[in-house]
Formats: structure tokens, C-alpha cells, sequence
DNA sequence: GCCGTTTTCGGCCCGACTGTTTTCAGTCG
């Protein structure tokens, strides 16, 4: 059973544990362990097959930490069973309909008999809805339009979407509302999430009315979930949510913290100030005895004074930063600035679209110091892979194009297929002559976890596969990764010296946060690709660094953050000195 | 149900918005 199950379990329990009346607080600790879990960088399976204690996790205890346990041992639990046999079976489905909380999906089961969600269309289309006391007319016309809203829209929406239609509303807004100042994307589009619900997002003015009166009137707008005096959210036809904050300038740093997030995050924090005999919110820190408010310019200072260290949006997931903020040990994140080679993209030798010459030049304005060009190798075909000819040839480029272009180092290489049985697409003598080889798996991605782990753990164990490339194959929100025993892949790495990728590709984001996390904790060398196929691919860095930033990553976590004369000495190393080598060359 | 550099018992995050209300409950993030 994975983190994200584990979970949502317990989001049901708290869910049914409030429609049954239970203590509040028993509710609320069900559901901060749900959302604590949720975000967990470490599978709690592989925690609990290790034996680690689950209680060092924030919010888990006694109680909760078995529950785990016995999900893990059974795949099941009894106490969750024994729960929801309380309740009709299609109860919870009525709870998932944004605007009917445990509250009113308790009342609609026990006065109108609704367990489902055609009795919650029925309920609505006879009236009997509308008729009871403290509803009405209008919330069951609201709960309607939730209902039609979550048959045409999707789940959430992945980063490589969301993010450019977050910044043409910050355009629109902005050519609307010229005085309009501190504009900025918070939530989990500035935390770097995969994936976001909703696009958050604020900003200072003299006017907030006129600001958001301009994001209800844009044009895209297909409806107005809420409108007041310092906070608006509309649907977009692109399919999301925005939410817009408009605040007065001296309170800027405790909002952009407050709508930054995750809300568990925020929780600690809250608590945190509780803990001074202070109150925070989106507009400063309150002196709960004088009622005195203390307002910040900038996020720095609203740390700074909850005594502890300054925590970056990609760390904000509400488990172990807090504390490790506390005490000092929030490491100094890797920066898209560190990065000082690219080493992975294709040409229009196999299937990017732009000439090598291209892409060599616009790496190089870049400001990076070298580049390998890999494209695809023969196996291929539908990508124009290269067969040993061609490969023969594009080598001979590359090292003319060194010379003439001059000021970057580049590397010959491929980016070859592990195939279905974990052979490679080319032979060790052709692969001895290149400078850096990504293998990875484009074929056969539904293999068993076994076989899909022995067949790539082979291909780390040949001595010039430099690098695994997008290791799970994940296209987010549209295809699933591969399955595999990662762990066992990850200790493979380290031991064999295979470096692992952090495909930057905003579809991709593969190797993920968690992935990372562990990867990273394990010794193995990671690098941050684009796998750029044009010239703006090569932009796509930031989202690679996002990743590794949500993985805890240090640049000395990076191999591409080698300068040149230690990336070449590094690969001048047998592959099996090089995770100690790396540990040196970063220490 | 969880938690403690004041606490092993007695606390537990905070405010905006909506729809229904003459003062607030429910939901959301």
C-alpha cells in the first residue's frame, strides 16, 4: 500500500468521523496525518518493513502508527472496515462534492435519505433540498453547478500547464490594472509542485476592488466562485481555478507566506507562534496580550521571527522542514545558477527539431560550460535513432563543432534504449567510444516490477552507461510510470556508480521529489537534464532544480554542478570509484 | 488522537466567503 492510499484512508476516517459527531480533535488529527502522509518523502511500506519507528513522523502516534502498520502487514484495516459499515456505501462519493462537507452530506443522509449522488440530483431536482432549514434555493443551485463542474473538469492540472496560464493572467492582470504592485504566483505553482488544484496568486494595491473586479471580468472566465473585498476565485476555460489575494503593502511578506503554503506548513508555523504567545495570520504577527500587530516587508522576517531559519517554497510541505528550521539544518538549496552543464538533449539528427549547431549556441548563451548531445540511438526508429554509421558521423560533427563554435566543452554521446530484456541498442565497443551514455527504458514500460528492476539494474551494471535517463517513464497526468522496486534500484546506482537523471522536462519531472529525497540519501549522483528537443527546451533547468530543490538537494548533490576540469576528471574515473569520488569531489 | 526546552494533562491555526441568517454555521485552503 503506497503513501498516497495510506492517506486517503485516513481523510475518510476523519470525513466519517465527523459525520458520526466524534471529538473535533480527534477528527483533526486523523486528517493532519492524512495530509502529513500525503506529502511523506519516504514510503511508509519500505519504513515499516525496515522497522523504523513511524512516530518520529509529526502527528503520527501510538494509535495512528499501528493503523499503518496494519495496512502495510494486510492491506487492510479492521478499524476502517468497522467505520464505514456505519454509513451507506456511496456516502463518501457524496462527501467528494466540492461545497458539501461532512456537515451538510449528514444532514442530507439522515432527513432525506440521500447515499448517493443521483439521490443528491434527485434531492435537488424535487426541491426537498432547497426546502430544509439553513439551506436553500441557492446552495442547492451551487452544489448543481459542483456537480456539472466535476463531470467536464479534470483532476488537477499538471505544472507544465499550469504554469505559462498562470503567468498570461498575471499579464492580463497587470495590462488592466497598471498600479497593481508585488504581483506574484504563490501555492504549490511557486512551491514547484507536479501538479496543481489551483493557481494561486497576490499582490499590493491602493485599490484591491478594481484588481480583482478585473480578474472576475476577464474574458476566459467561465465562472465566479467567489468575489469579495480582498479575495477572488474564478474558473478559467483552460480548465483551473484562480485565486487572487490583494492585501496593503505593509503586509506583503505574511501573506506571500500564508498563500505560499502547504497549509500543513502553515499550521506549524501557527503553532509555532502560538508557542511565543503570538497569533499569525496573512497579516502579521499578533501579540495575543497587547493586540499589537507586527507587520513584515518580506517572508525573511516572518521566519526570522518565529526563531528559526528562513524555509524556501520548494521545502514547505508541512513534515520534517519546520523543525529542521528550528535547528539549523535547512541546507542551502541548489540553484538553477549552480548548474554548469546540460547532459541530455536532442538534435534534428534524430527527433529535436533544431540543427546541433543550434542548440550548441543556445546552450552556450546560456552561460553553461558544456553540453553532451545525445540523441537517440538505433533501436529508435520512430525517432530517426542513429544507426552505427550515422552515430560515426555525428560523433565527427560534434568535435568539429567544438572547435569552430569554441568556449564549450562538448561530449559525444547517445541517449540509448535499455531494451525490453535489459540488452543494449549498442555494442560495448561502440558505446567505449562515446563520452557519456543516458540509457533508458522507452519500450515494453509494462513490464512486472521484477523484471522491469532486473532489466535496468543490467543496464546500470555495464561499465559505460554513465547514466540511467528518466528512470520511472512518467508523463504526468497522462502516463503512469513503470512499475519497479526502486529502492533496489537506487542502491544499484550507488553501488555501480550510475548516475541517476532528474529529467527537467516539465511533462516528465522524472525522477520525482521522493524519488529524489531517497536517491539523494542513498549516495547516488544525480544529474539534472533538459532533455531539451529545441532551443526553449533548454529553459526547462528551473523545473529540473525545482525537483531536486523539493528533494533536499545541495549543489554538491548535483553532478552537473561539477566546473568542467572535475566533470572530466570525474569521468576519467572507473565507474565503480565513482559515488566515493563524487562524495570527495563535493565534500 | 497527538504532544511537551514551562506541560504526561490540557491544550490543540486562522480568516475569508457564502448563504442563511438577525449573529452564525459550514466549507475551504
Amino acid at each position: 500500500m503506497n503513501n498516497g492510499q495510506i492517506a486517503e484512508i485516513f481523510e475518510s476516517i476523519a470525513g466519517l468521523l465527523e459525520m458520526r459527531g466524534d471529538k473535533v480533535f480527534t477528527i483533526r488529527a486523523y486528517q493532519k496525518a492524512a495530509r502529513t502522509i500525503e506529502r511523506l518523502p519516504t514510503e511508509l511500506d519500505h519504513m515499516v518493513r525496515e522497522e523504523q519507528n513511524l512516530q518520529e513522523i509529526p502527528g503520527i502516534g501510538k494509535a495512528i502508527s499501528e493503523k499503518i502498520t496494519e495496512m502495510v502487514n494486510t492491506e487492510n484495516l479492521v478499524y476502517y472496515d468497522k467505520l464505514k459499515a456505519e454509513f451507506p456505501e456511496g456516502i463518501l462519493d457524496v462527501m467528494q462534492v466540492p461545497g458539501l462537507g461532512p456537515k451538510t452530506v449528514g444532514r442530507l443522509w439522515k432527513e432525506l435519505d440521500v447515499t448517493s449522488i443521483s439521490d443528491l440530483e434527485k434531492a435537488i431536482e424535487n426541491g426537498s433540498l432547497a426546502a430544509l432549514p439553513r439551506l436553500g434555493q441557492k446552495t442547492a443551485d451551487n452544489i448543481l453547478r459542483q456537480l456539472q463542474f466535476q463531470r467536464t473538469k479534470g483532476q488537477r492540472m499538471p505544472m507544465a500547464k499550469a504554469m505559462p496560464i498562470a503567468q498570461r493572467v498575471m499579464e492580463a492582470i497587470r495590462e488592466k490594472c497598471p498600479e497593481v504592485r508585488n504581483l506574484t504566483i504563490a501555492g504549490s505553482v511557486r512551491r514547484m509542485e507536479e501538479t496543481v488544484g489551483d493557481i494561486d496568486m497576490l499582490c499590493t494595491a491602493d485599490d484591491p476592488k478594481a484588481v480583482l473586479d478585473s480578474l472576475v471580468a476577464m474574458p476566459n472566465v467561465v465562472d465566479v466562485i467567489g468575489h469579495g473585498d480582498t479575495k477572488a476565485s474564478v474558473y478559467l476555460s483552460d480548465g483551473i481555478q484562480i485565486d487572487l489575494r490583494v492585501v496593503e503593502g505593509t503586509h506583503f511578506g505574511a501573506l506571500l507566506q500564508y498563500f505560499s503554503g502547504n497549509l500543513q506548513h502553515n499550521i506549524q508555523l501557527r503553532d509555532r507562534a502560538n508557542d511565543l504567545g503570538l497569533s499569525l495570520n496573512e497579516y502579521g504577527l499578533t501579540n495575543k496580550e497587547t493586540a499589537e500587530l507586527e507587520v513584515f516587508a518580506d517572508e525573511e522576517g516572518v521566519y526570522q521571527r518565529l526563531g528559526m531559519q528562513y524555509i524556501p517554497p520548494e521545502l514547505r510541505q508541512g513534515v520534517w522542514e519546520v523543525q529542521a528550521a528550528r535547528e539549523n539544518r535547512i541546507p542551502t538549496l541548489v540553484e538553477i545558477s549552480d548548474i554548469r552543464g546540460d547532459l541530455h538533449d536532442h538534435t534534428d539528427w534524430s527527433d529535436g527539431r533544431d540543427p546541433m549547431e543550434t542548440m550548441i549556441l543556445s546552450t552556450k548563451e546560456r552561460g553553461l560550460e558544456y553540453l553532451a548531445i545525445t540523441d537517440h540511438s538505433v533501436g529508435r526508429g520512430i525517432a530517426n535513432g542513429l544507426s552505427i554509421e550515422r552515430l560515426e558521423n555525428h560523433k565527427k560533427l560534434v568535435k568539429e563543432l567544438e572547435l569552430s563554435i569554441g568556449g564549450i566543452k562538448l561530449f559525444t554521446g547517445t541517449e540509448m534504449d535499455i531494451r525490453a530484456d535489459g540488452s543494449l541498442d549498442y555494442s560495448d565497443d561502440v558505446l567505449e567510444e562515446l563520452d557519456w551514455v543516458v540509457a533508458s527504458v522507452h519500450s515494453a514500460m509494462g513490464q512486472d516490477a521484477e523484471t522491469m528492476t532486473d532489466r535496468i539494474i543490467k543496464a546500470m551494471h555495464n561499465p559505460h552507461v554513465d547514466v540511467i535517463g528518466h528512470l520511472t517513464t512518467r508523463l504526468v497526468g497522462e502516463r503512469q510510470p513503470i512499475e519497479a522496486d526502486f529502492e533496489a534500484i537506487f542502491k544499484a546506482a550507488a553501488e555501480t556508480g550510475t548516475a541517476l537523471e532528474i529529467n527537467a522536462s516539465p511533462e516528465r519531472m522524472d525522477l520525482k521529489d521522493s524519488h529524489v529525497y531517497r536517491a539523494r540519501e542513498l549516495g547516488v549522483p544525480l544529474v539534472i537534464s533538459t532533455d531539451a528537443h529545441t532551443t526553449e527546451g533548454l529553459d526547462n533547468t528551473r523545473y529540473g532544480v525545482g525537483i531536486a530543490r523539493r528533494g533536499w538537494c545541495e549543489a554538491k548533490h548535483i553532478l552537473n554542478t561539477l566546473a568542467l576540469d572535475e566533470f572530466l576528471e570525474f569521468l576519467e574515473l572507473d565507474k565503480s570509484e565513482r559515488t566515493e569520488a563524487f562524495a570527495r569531489f563535493t565534500a
